[in-house]
DNA sequence: CTGAAGGTTAGCCAAAATACTAACTGTTCT
DNA sequence: AGAACAGTTAGTATTTTGGCTAACCTTCAG
């Protein structure tokens, strides 16, 4: 089972975290500009940016000395998908007993 | 912000869960049901189950001695809408940065 | 060259997550 | 009634997470 999917979730299970994407879908930025908003220390910054790296959410190049972090959206399109073939599964389950269902009532009752 | 979202992620984010909610997809069960195939004691199973529970992934109602255990896919369709709207943002971002840059690749070569 | 800026590493700590076993509760079958 | 079944609770051990500080390394500005 697909194991990077996981750390995807795993990585938007964050409040940090979910703030962070959230700065970056309105553009790249520094780790220094991601953790400004938290209040948290640079370390504990660079920790949840390695989490969303892992989670395949980011991606990060250092020029100079900062490092500039970039929104990688093509991991959260799957994850996307993934919930939405689940969901439509269970509309296509819902269906069928449905129909089974008006079989079933057609039964007990025919004509 | 939405911590019933993170709450969610959170649910999702462990293989155990995850094929839990695959399962579930296919149709109610109970909670021996879900433990089965995964290999792990029951009370290690009910306690993913509350995390999912938490998360409002899925509902269980006990009746007599088993707990039949349903999927709740209104959750999944929000995080799915979720996602969707960040790599919508993304993309008019991007968007707007490409019309940007054609404008000013014509003040550099006007004509 | 020296100091400040921007990260980074290492190490620490407390709290939470994941698993287990053992013992218990309530239901159903015979 | 008594045994078997399906969960449940309580308690424990181990690992992971999320936060910190202190010290360090580059790079840029003057």
């Amino acid at each position: 089972m697909s194991s990077h999917l996981i750390a995807c979730f795993r990585a938007l299970s964050d409040p940090t975290r979910l703030a962070m994407v959230e700065r970056l879908v309105r553009g790249a930025a520094s780790v220094g500009e991601l953790a400004a908003p938290s209040g948290l220390a640079l370390p504990t910054i660079l920790k949840h940016l390695k989490a969303l790296e892992d989670g395949g959410i980011v991606v990060s190049t250092k020029t100079g000395r900062t490092r500039l972090c970039t929104l990688r959206p093509a991991v959260l399109s799957e994850a996307q998908g993934w919930l939405g073939r689940l969901t439509a599964q269970w509309e296509a389950r819902l269906n069928r007993l449905d129909v089974l269902a008006l079989s079933l009532d057609r039964q007990e009752k025919p004509e």
